[in-house]
DNA sequence: CTCAATATCCGTACGATGTACGAGAATAGA
DNA sequence: TCTATTCTCGTACATCGTACGGATATTGAG
């Protein structure tokens, strides 16, 4: 809990961080809680976008002084970290393995993606690594279940994941960008006539032809679909 | 050039900012060019990383006044853009097509992991959608001839090469942390501790395994190429 | 009970950031 | 020369993360 003892130059030490529990026996009692915190600091992002986390706001969600905050996180990075597997944890990590690992991966990626777009903040926030708390290790240990009929060895595994949760990420992240600018019509009204203007200057013949063609509309959720099929359909067990 | 004429609330009007090049007849010759602004923040960025790159820090580069610069972009978030074109002018964009359209597409994804290593900070700039500048697009239409043998419409070659793209930030993303994170042996080691630990407390069997196993070492390249490929060997073309 | 030790709470303050404002300087047509 | 226009950039302000330290609360020691 105190500010004393504070890791190295980057980061955090993980360890104080997750696995430090005993609560000091001399001293104040802590008004709040990091739980509380985390949680604010989860609903705010939701609510306003990540950049609206900033200390003040979300010790004012909790009715705390800024300054308290730094009791319960060393910083703002690590509050950022508390947030991601705040979250994590409203994903399931048990009974829901069929044993068919092909259609168990793609259903955690599709839960993965769920979880995204109701926390729309999350793919921003895993685009810098960060140490798996106890709630994504519970999910991360949950997919290495999905992945055990496999075969693959250890790190296999890990990798399968990780490039997993980064396409999803990336997915996602171009979704919402996408609904996002289609939300201001003026914006896409202007960047489809500066297309357009691009497309008819007779050297992007490519490009004029891309967006001239008709196709039917493509949504996000059946591209999801086709590319996780694609990558997951094409994994092998040696 | 000027800062009059500024377009609506999110974003800048792209017509504006791409396709409009005739320099006023009346005032002041500027001192500066948008070019020489952008290279030297692209500098910054790849010496020091994206949060070193400061309206301040960008305009001292350039031995210009830190309000200098808002008359060649109308905000950070704009020079930004301008940044992520100006490398795009890097990658090819011509002759490099050897018409088997997956091996093409496979040298595309290559350029682009190499493209992003050199500058590290691109993923993360890419992450928030920009309006794509005269290089991007013309990388796109480079990119859109790869794909002409796959006779697919012209949504879904679109849809093809923003999830390719959307692979290789993720990738590359992962792969730099992970570098930086090795480069720092006191967190790798805590790190090292920490996941020994939970792996150590029973409630996560597979971590453990996944842990404990040898395994050979998988570089970063060998990941890539691995993925890629199963991406890109699952793409039909009806 | 008293008191020192310890931990939390948070007001104040500092440096850094993006950028609004506007005064001054330079340029080109009238 | 005058005036309209454009660029330059010092100053200023709101906002950010957070260092500092005094006030306050809690507990074990004597």
């Amino acid at each position: 809990m105190s500010r004393a003892g504070g890791a190295g130059a980057p980061g955090v030490d993980p360890e104080q961080l997750w696995l430090s529990s005993a609560r000091p026996r001399r001293g104040r009692k802590p008004a709040y809680s990091r739980e509380a915190i985390t949680a604010a600091a989860v609903a705010l992002a939701d609510a306003e976008g990540l950049e609206a986390v900033t200390m003040r706001k979300v010790a004012a969600r909790v009715g705390a002084g800024a300054m308290s905050l730094y009791s319960y996180a060393p910083d703002k990075e690590t509050l950022l970290e508390l947030m991601v597997d705040h979250v994590s944890g409203e994903l399931p990590t048990t009974n829901t393995l069929t044993g068919d690992w092909r259609a168990d991966l793609k259903a955690i990626a599709r839960l993965q993606r769920a979880h995204m777009l109701r926390h729309p903040w999350l793919p921003a926030a895993l685009a810098t690594r960060r140490v798996p708390g106890p709630n994504t290790l519970a999910f991360l240990e949950h997919a290495l279940a999905a992945l055990r009929p496999t075969g693959l060895d250890g790190a296999a595994k890990l990798e399968v994941f990780a490039q997993l949760t980064a396409f999803v990420a990336g997915h996602v992240a171009h979704e919402i960008a996408r609904t996002a600018a289609s939300q201001s019509p003026d914006r896409a009204a202007a960047e489809a006539r500066y297309l357009a203007a691009v497309a008819a200057d007779g050297r992007h013949p490519e490009l004029a032809e891309a967006l001239a063609a008709p196709g039917r509309p493509l949504t996000p959720e059946a591209t999801f679909t086709r590319f996780l099929n694609r990558l997951i359909d094409g994994l092998d067990t040696d």
